[in-house]
DNA sequence: ACGCTATAGTTGACGTATCAATTCCCGGAG
DNA sequence: CTCCGGGAATTGATACGTCAACTATAGCGT
């Protein structure tokens, strides 16, 4: 599947958009995580911990299976439950059903922080992502996060909305 | 210059766009940083650095004036240079035309990493990002980008294309 | 039983980002 | 002159991410 043609650089104006683009996406997610930071003390990092345990049977998840679910390595996980732990936002149990694992358990004020940060954040979604857009452009952005992944090689074979 | 109309929460469909579109550009970040780091071992911090006094008069620019330029905080710039400079990737000397300030001067060896670096990245750019895209969709970006920092309040007040 | 490998998780080192506090020196008010 | 305010730059503390090295144990083949 190929003509080798990928051998030449980005014109000027392609190398604009793509600094464009990836600028855009910095300022929005530092503006994000600032406005999660100030409403609720969680960093994205929590957030993204604690959402997945809020959903979860009894708010735990086996430290391997969250790894997988939110897409990070073991030992990014590994420091940041540390930190997390120290801040008594989780706990971790060693499990007893399986030989090797650990219980990741969101602590009541973790949950109550999470809750807290929940609502406030979405709305910041709302209004610096989704505002900014028309109805089109939102379909856009989305076919174009799709071609990107598809292109780099994650999303393995999903399904391709059809 | 309002309806408060913003109380509202992203639908389901809103929020999976905005995940998909932050956790791209965040995919697309890592890669890029990872093969410049592997092709020239430099960081894409070095490579802003190191582009902005590539492209200077004497290849010096004054540290504050070199901050603005790539838009970095002062201290995150100070930081970087510190590592910078005991790499000899730059060097840093105080400078005698204006009463405080340190000029930044890229070093030979830097300049020639840069170089090194550069087609390399570029080709990268090209093979991640423009290669996936169509050229309707490069405009689309290009526009999504533009809305998205005018919503943001970035870009004060630029002729907007026309 | 012995050793091998694979898996789960942790740790340490290092580079990076942000914030608050600090140093240095200027230049103006008293 | 002395004190004070302010800009330029640095520093230290803390958090975050990545990589490589390490621990511990279960399961397997011989």
């Amino acid at each position: 599947m190929v003509y080798a043609k990928h051998r030449t650089m980005p014109t000027p104006v392609q190398l604009r958009i793509w600094r464009d683009y990836i600028e855009t996406a910095e300022a929005l997610r530092t503006r994000l995580t600032g406005r999660l930071q100030n409403e609720s003390s969680l960093s994205s990092g929590d957030y993204q911990v604690l959402l997945a345990l809020s959903e979860a049977e009894q708010h735990t998840i086996r430290s391997s299976e969250l790894a997988a679910m939110i897409g990070w390595e073991r030992s990014r996980l590994s420091h940041h439950l540390g930190r997390m732990e120290k801040r008594q936002l989780i706990r971790r149990i060693p499990c007893a059903d399986a030989v090797h694992g650990i219980d990741v358990i969101a602590t009541d004020p973790g949950l109550e922080l999470f809750r807290a940060g929940s609502v406030p954040h979405l709305r910041a979604v709302k209004e610096i992502f989704i505002d900014a857009l028309s109805p089109e452009q939102l379909i856009q952005v989305e076919d174009i996060a799709i071609v990107l992944r598809r292109h780099l090689g994650l999303d393995s074979e999903v399904g391709t909305r059809e």
